[in-house]
DNA sequence: AGGTACTGTGGGAGCGCTCCCACAGGTGAT
DNA sequence: ATCACCTGTGGGAGCGCTCCCACAGTACCT
């Protein structure tokens, strides 16, 4: 019978579990535990199907291993944006990195997601009703999303980048946006600056109101008054940068300082600040938010609030293998809301 | 015994192909040829399915798919690079735009799967050897890369974007570098330039030979004689402009075009061409490859031949498909070789 | 009437695993 | 000697599909 299986395979043949235990004189039970890792088989035992394993260069079959234990051992990394931005922005590179570094130490396999376009959303509901991962890592997320709620509705544990609000129900890993905020005002602050703009990121998108809140708090806990026409929304993008400075350099033109809200808004602004013939930091003193190349490569050097992002991608990986591993019955889960918070750095260059 | 199924089932019951069945008041073989849309099924059966299938919500769960059927609907886009390049380079997310864009068409999911280091290799031929993909997009693969022997050995089905040489035995899309080198060289020409330089690619790197094959042929026909002195190495990064940029400057002063492997290393040589004073185009007109953003950012805007690279990952993709289709005994397969070439196109700017 | 050839359908027999129960054999307390 | 309780092991019973054989029913030829 055992020979009858190998026989009839469709695919060259490859050794299956039920051979490699006639091989190595054991019953099927063995090998699943040897291959496994269970600690209740004896030395003896276990060389003997070890050797039985290379012998035949047997590969456990992933597919019935899915479907006999209810699991995939794939995990997806969604990202709720068209490819475009993925590649554009230097956020996803270092969190795909962080991410990428801290699975290869497990047997899971990570798989990359974009749901930019309807069509593609409507898939990739599809494809978590399905079960097709084990959990779900979901980056830069909107305030109206409604993804978090279908994934928590499938039961399928997840861990988000930067919560949607305060109240945020998914586990989470963020940087102090707040904090960051802040930094990057305090530092225009010490340096003698005084009408300090803000070039904020797309406020449906937590983390950027959160570096807006740190801002007005630190002009405010310095005894200013937060001037709001020196607030102006952006949307992450350069073309959005160059918008938004425009508007500000129209409104108040003795202006002496920007915080953008990410480095390659700074690029937009920067542009725009040059063609009105102000020097960088003279007559303006510019800081990013990042620290991505951009930052460093820009002329002059541009001063930047560095988000741990690698780390956050290492932080939600553990999390998500914790909730993996974790799941029980739903109830005694979710007791203790879970939330990372790294701290950010602000590294000072000569655009202030 | 369908209901003991379904309450034993361990994910919060999901309906399974029985459940279907029983609600629709048919067998499973009907339910499942409905669902993989086999003609052989009566009008009115086929909305009695379609309707217990939308009641019920019904999924197909893909692992038993995959273990009964022995096919996974999944393919993988291998890079043989660490993840910093994918992400430097324009290459790989226009490709991988392309290939996204033709594979939405289908049920298949794409993988993405880095294959830097040695580690990440290792892992890769064991995801390959257990069948986890039904087959393989191979991107920018070196000369002595064992990876596609590796597969055939497997009869993975796989299609390679840039062949290894011209022996090349796998199914490979391309564009045509040959075409492109020349029309570079033979533009610079056309511009009245002489003594043109070029900083090649990796030369491991089929396509990179190909370019300089190209430039040299451009060269001769038009009855020059090739300075083997112009012509020196680079490895596609910005850093290997500069440096290529550097030598050829100290070797020949006199250079009055550079034509580079690639916009980024054209960033690179432009950088030092300016340390030393030369202008562009004036003194030194300079032509890159790619034509990616870079190009058309660049001050002044460069010159630079067009590979069709979303092109390419579509027709990568059908290729793949029509592979996994044919899947038949060896013995008929790889009776023609087949490699496509699409051309390229020079995008003349104010760089030369 | 019998034969042949369809179309549409039901359901058995797997696919290669994991899970878990059963059980042998050893060890130590009673 | 009896019982309890370990450790290690074998193998049955699934997991939810697809494949394919069997067969009912209809249609159209001889």
């Amino acid at each position: 019978m055992a020979t009858g299986h190998g026989a009839r395979g469709r695919s060259g043949g490859r050794p299956t579990l039920e051979e490699v235990a006639a091989r190595a004189g054991v019953g099927r039970g063995t090998v699943s535990r040897v291959i496994n890792g269970s600690p209740r088989v004896s030395e003896a035992t276990r060389a003997a199907v070890e050797a039985a394993v290379a012998e035949l260069g047997y590969v456990p079959n992933t597919a019935a291993r899915a479907l006999a234990a209810n699991r995939t051992d794939a995990i997806a990394l969604v990202v709720p944006e068209p490819e475009t931005r993925f590649f554009a922005e230097p956020y996803f590179s270092d969190m795909l990195k962080g991410v990428g570094a801290e699975i290869s130490d497990t047997e899971m396999q990570l798989l990359l997601i974009f749901a930019g376009s309807d069509r593609e959303r409507r898939r990739l509901a599809q494809y978590l009703a399905a079960h097709r991962v084990d959990g779900v890592l979901l980056v830069s997320v909107h305030a109206d999303d409604p993804l978090p709620d279908l994934l928590s509705q499938l039961e399928i544990p997840a861990v988000i980048s930067g919560p949607r609000s305060a109240a945020e129900t998914l586990t989470s890993v963020d940087s102090d946006n707040y904090g960051g905020g802040r930094s990057a005002a305090e530092h225009l602050l010490s340096r003698g600056r005084r009408k300090i703009a803000h070039i904020t990121g797309r406020l449906d998108v937590y983390g950027a109101q959160r570096r807006v809140d740190g801002y007005r708090d630190a002009l405010r806990d310095a005894g200013h008054e937060v001037d709001e026409s020196l607030i102006e929304p952006g949307d992450f993008t350069e073309e959005g940068g160059r918008r938004a400075m425009t508007r500000l350099l129209s409104r108040c033109p003795d202006l002496d300082a920007v915080f953008a809200g990410s480095d390659v808004m700074a690029a937009g602004a920067r542009q725009v600040l040059r063609e009105e013939g102000r020097r960088i930091p003279d007559d303006v003193a510019l800081v990013g938010y990042d620290d991505s190349a951009i930052a460093r490569h820009m002329e002059p050097p541009l001063t930047s609030v560095r988000q741990p992002i690698e780390e956050m991608g290492r932080r939600m990986i553990d999390l998500l293998l914790e909730e993996i591993a974790d799941r029980r019955p739903a109830a005694s889960r979710g007791l203790e809301r879970r939330q990372v918070v790294l701290a950010t750095e602000l590294e000072a260059r000569a655009s202030s």
